[in-house]
DNA sequence: TAGTAACCGAGACGGTACGTCACGTCTTATC
DNA sequence: GATAAGACGTGACGTACCGTCTCGGTTACTA
């Protein structure tokens, strides 16, 4: 069974791939999206420009690359037992995203495609979302298991709400999260339960 | 009796401001945020460069003023009789904003912060929502009156969910907002109601 | 009989005209001609731009009335009862002229005719010098009666033999005018003496 | 065997080197050299703007290689076999290239120094007196063989004399050069010999 | 003393050129 | 076969002065 790992330059993409990365998201994290240039990225990864114009037809595939190689935006699917901690625990994996150092500048360059229909980091963003709320079906599978979730609940809905309290707050208000915004938002979109 | 409209250019703002800033809409609707330049919003507008310049010191204040000259963001607060239909016509608004064809190359370029803390277009886009937010306080004051708002809920989160649903659905999902999507997000934050 | 100059504006030029004139020499010594500009004019003379505008159409008629104004240019005709001596008088007059921390800056900005034949500022070298020759004719006049003057010298040759040859020197080689070096143009182009 | 010929563009400059040299000294002629733009020999050499910032830094230097290109201010050292002979030749040079239609307007230009001391054009003017005063050395030598060169005459007086002649005549009166001048002006330098 | 004409300040404007940055493309070595 | 090196056309940046214009106010001479 071969190691793809040791052989870090099997083909595809330039072989200073890694340091093209870093220094793709260094670069988007100190200037932000539109001071980030492919001009910069080629010279802080001792690179030349056109090595990176070989592989990425312009800035928003180099950085989807990089995004995809760092993890940077992967989350973990919960699993605390109740629907309220697993909607919690995943609210609050938003927050983090959206409110720490490293990953901030990345939310804020990925969402702000440029309104043109052809954005390519507007795919990135439908993906992403996309493919975590494939990955968040568990959650609800459980809960249905559960008896937790009430019948006529859409868990899209559910997870729009949540999720963009969250976006509301961070990014549109710029005010601080407060601690206990989570189960706040989650509290007030689940039904009450005798008890709590 | 002096008239004031016998001087067309009686202060502040270059002469030809409502040229300029037609252009400068019209361009951002057609080619996005990034792609709006000042020579191109000069040129359409029959003006010279250094007249923008000498006005706005950049791209983001221009586009600010003419967000604010043109009315495109405003909102009108609606009073329907109850908190829900209130809600619902409030998240209406917000679903028309972001998805009408005039106004939703607005938002994305307002909402697209560079992701530097000194954006210019953030503070637009905090501005925006604080004065969305004090002029929405009417509408928790008359459900409060009719005893329709429980104690213990906190309006900023009530909209944040709703609004935050539309927005996440809208422009991070980029899935098309169905109809009932405003009742639906309104009924899923809104104590279920005896009779309901 | 009025006094004219009891009046210090009394009808001819701007008010500020001193001022105006102060900072034009002013601006010229530190920046050259390239980097006289009429802004920076009315700035230094606390005039608006267009003040300098009514007066004089552009940067070359300022300065030339700054200069007639300033005597910058001005020469004494020397008398000291030699040919020899009177010539070496001019001669170090001239490197006076083209060395002197106050007038070097000036005599290159005025030779310094941008190449075009309307040139204002090569009418003004050019007057400058016909002036000159005119006021230098009693120099010869009394050599002539003293018999200094052999017959077949042409004064104007022999003033430009003298005056350019310090011109050489000093600006277009760029090398210090030794002293002595008015006295040995002087000696080369006067037929020797006996006894000398 | 390599012919270097094959590569027309073997190591330094621009490309297109030979038409932004030729559209600078046109332009200079046609406009002087304030009116002498980057962009105008941009346009006229067919050629973009930034190309030609990418070789110089300036208007000067790109002059000073323009005319270094096209040997426009080079000399021929004469040698007539008498050192009044060379002298006038010389003389005759100066003469052409202070007259000629082609090289007056460079001459102006490149004398025309802005007065700053750090001006780049001056330190040509320099350069070019400098290389012209070593390679006329050989007229002195081959005069001094002769014995036509009294002791204590300074060269470089006798050559200033003469130059600065018709400096002062040609460009700083603005009065035609005479027939004869050349002559004239040597001989008034020329320590009078027998039988002449 | 009033009128009036010349002058002035303020400031906007279209315009040309500046010198810089980054784009994305291309050719020609070189490893 | 991927890279390095680097020149190039292109478009936009933001700035500096240019020379012009309009408008409203101020001087200061003169009637």
């Amino acid at each position: 069974m071969p190691d793809p790992t040791s052989h870090p330059h099997s083909g595809k993409g330039p072989r200073a791939a890694e340091a093209i990365f870093d220094a793709t998201l260094r670069l988007l994290a100190e200037r932000g999206y539109s001071g980030l240039t492919i001009e910069a990225v080629a010279q802080e990864a001792g690179v030349n420009k056109t090595t990176i114009y070989r592989w990425w037809p312009s800035k928003a595939p180099l950085l989807r690359a990089a995004l995809l190689r760092a993890r940077v935006l992967e989350i973990g699917i919960p699993d605390t037992g109740t629907l309220r901690g697993d909607l919690i625990a995943l609210a609050e994996q938003v927050i983090a995203l959206v409110t720490g150092v490293r990953t901030r500048s990345v939310v804020r360059a990925v969402t702000s495609g440029s309104g043109l229909p052809d954005d390519e980091l507007a795919s990135l963003t439908r993906e992403f979302f996309a493919d975590r709320f494939s990955r968040e079906q568990p959650v609800f599978a459980r809960a249905a298991a559960r008896g937790e979730l009430p019948a006529g609940i859409d868990p899209m809905l559910l997870l729009d709400l949540i999720a963009g309290a969250v976006w509301m707050r961070a990014l549109l208000r710029s005010e601080p999260v407060p601690p206990g915004f989570a189960a706040a938002a989650v509290d007030a979109v689940l039904p009450a339960r005798s008890g709590s």
